[in-house]
DNA sequence: ACCTCAAATCTATAAACTTCGATATGACTT
DNA sequence: AAGTCATATCGAAGTTTATAGATTTGAGGT
């Protein structure tokens, strides 16, 4: 349940159109957070809040210069995701569904 | 904007962890929405509406069968998002970042 | 026709999320 | 050390979401 957990919140994060977006600018390089609050009509406070998001879950970098904040992709975790995307929606061996009925009646796997 | 709203309408129906599990236990192929109770702790209120937020992104179909309903994975949706899903995460000719600062001074081509 | 069962819908509530203005922090400038 | 600039954090308002109980719908069975 922890792995659906932690990527679940990778998923939450990329489910705000503003923040796909964010993360297909990141995509190209490394960005000031000034550059990326360009691009949008937003208060600097909620581009933060939004920017903390991406952060927490791991799928983004942020790097202090100066009085700068530069972001990042993090391609560990953007790797990691594609991969768990692909498990979840692939047939395998030892898929969850296999163990349906036999699992949660007073197992607790996949809480 | 529109593709970033309708991906990120996917990646959000993603961001729920039990949603996410729904979907692992989908991609080994159809199953009843009574099955899928069975391995939750969940009320069927609360399934129905998961299912209907599953479905409502384009991520899941629904086959009705007397009084049963059958839920399986729509593919054409799962690989169209793992294509956006490395768009969106990998260097390109066009991408967003590229045109930054010509855009959103009066335009709202991502808006 | 009546009953039963699976699933969807309605209603309500509590928790979480988005957004912004105001304020705080911390770094460079003069 | 005072001022400015980039960000982060705080606090509040409005919106959305998750959840469950109650009710409705629709298909089968008796």
């Amino acid at each position: 349940m922890e792995w659906y957990q932690a990527y679940a919140a990778v998923f939450k994060a990329l489910g705000d159109p503003k923040r796909a977006m964010i993360v297909d600018m990141l995509s190209c390089g490394e960005l000031c957070a000034c550059k990326i609050l360009e691009s949008f009509h937003m208060s600097q406070s909620t581009l933060s809040h939004h920017m903390k998001i991406l952060c927490e879950c791991g799928l983004v970098n942020a790097r202090n210069e100066g009085k700068w904040t530069y972001y990042s992709l993090n391609e560990e975790t953007v790797n990691k995701l594609k991969q768990f995307l692909c498990t979840i929606t692939s047939d395998k061996e030892n898929c969850i569904c296999k163990t349906l009925g036999n699992c949660c009646e007073g197992c607790d796997d996949h809480e």
